[in-house]
DNA sequence: TCTATAATGATAACCAATATCATTAGGAGG
DNA sequence: CCTCCTAATGATATTGGTTATCATTATAGA
């Protein structure tokens, strides 16, 4: 099983690589996304952190972690956007997302899917000109806050909530 | 073969049925948006419409026509939001996605991928607990335009450009 | 045509995210 | 341990995409 310092010790290296400090703040945004169940965004992650971490400090921190790899962004809805670990420290995973409340839940498929997706999505980038980096698969839905019964063939807008993030890991390979 | 005309009637009777009208402004988003090579933003649309379609109508078109399932969006980098028609209008595709600019390629997989994938997302939302509306398969890498020629393991995070979106469409089943 | 209601458009407001810049802290060498 | 150089921080201002407001206009149906 992969520890929480263990993940750290790779942050910190990867960060050393680059002449970047691995600092308290840092240090705070990698813990919490490292617990964390789910993606989340920099105002989840200020609530989450019940430390004095300024809203600056934490976006320039998510910034620097991304750049560097060490985050990989998710667009949702309502102009958010959430973070996790990178694949390579926690593993390849796809998304469950709700459509309304931009929820999602980590998830993953068989290995046979996977390997015929991943086949695919190479000759794809190919043909397209692209320098493949990766691939999602987006299960979307409403979740069962957003749609509590009804689900007709009529999409609704419903308003959406700060809707929490759930998330269900599979172990890095 | 589908013609712009025949998709306008779909949209002009799914807007009846609601008690929504289809007005000048909303033909031309949505004549804009058939006719478009890929996901558009409001931004690109307004550039696109040399009409006087102030920005605000614009987005309130936008926002009336994704509730009525006439548009889905598709959230990017730069908290950019790009919409195209739904696909029950313009067929079932996937996105080969610029991971820096946002850009959109729309591609197809093979009808035993595609049955696959359906089969796994059935499932998985079932699991979940989500009431499944649809799935993307997102391939992710950086066009031509972001990368010209290195791509190491190592992301760099490049500003984003207000990247054009291209598009390579399946038939409509 | 007349009337009720939806749609428009100009403007202001919002909010996530970024830039700025003076101050602080961290790590390597002495 | 101390110093110095550089990166990082944090308070603040600003940007830019998007939404809300509201008086005015246009549309569909009687």
């Amino acid at each position: 099983m992969t520890t929480v310092a263990q993940i750290e010790q790779l942050v910190r290296a990867r960060l050393g690589e680059r002449g970047l400090r691995y600092t308290r703040g840092r240090r705070q945004v990698a813990v919490a996304l490292i617990r964390a169940d789910g993606p989340r965004s920099a105002v989840e992650l200020h609530r989450e952190i019940r430390a004095e971490l300024p809203l600056s400090s934490l976006y320039r921190s998510l910034a620097i972690l991304t750049g560097a790899g060490v985050l990989s962004p998710h667009h949702g809805p309502g102009g958010r956007t959430r973070f996790e670990m990178a694949e390579w420290l926690i593993g390849h995973h796809h998304h469950l997302v709700c459509v309304d409340c931009g929820a999602v839940d980590d998830i993953s498929l068989s290995a046979e899917v996977e390997a015929l997706i991943v086949e695919a999505a190479d000759r794809i980038a190919g043909a397209g000109g692209y320098a493949l980096t990766g691939h999602t698969l987006e299960v979307e839905g409403r979740c069962l806050t957003c749609a509590p019964a009804a689900a007709d063939g009529a999409p609704a807008n419903a308003k959406e909530p700060p809707g929490e993030t759930r998330r269900r890991r599979s172990p890095p390979p």
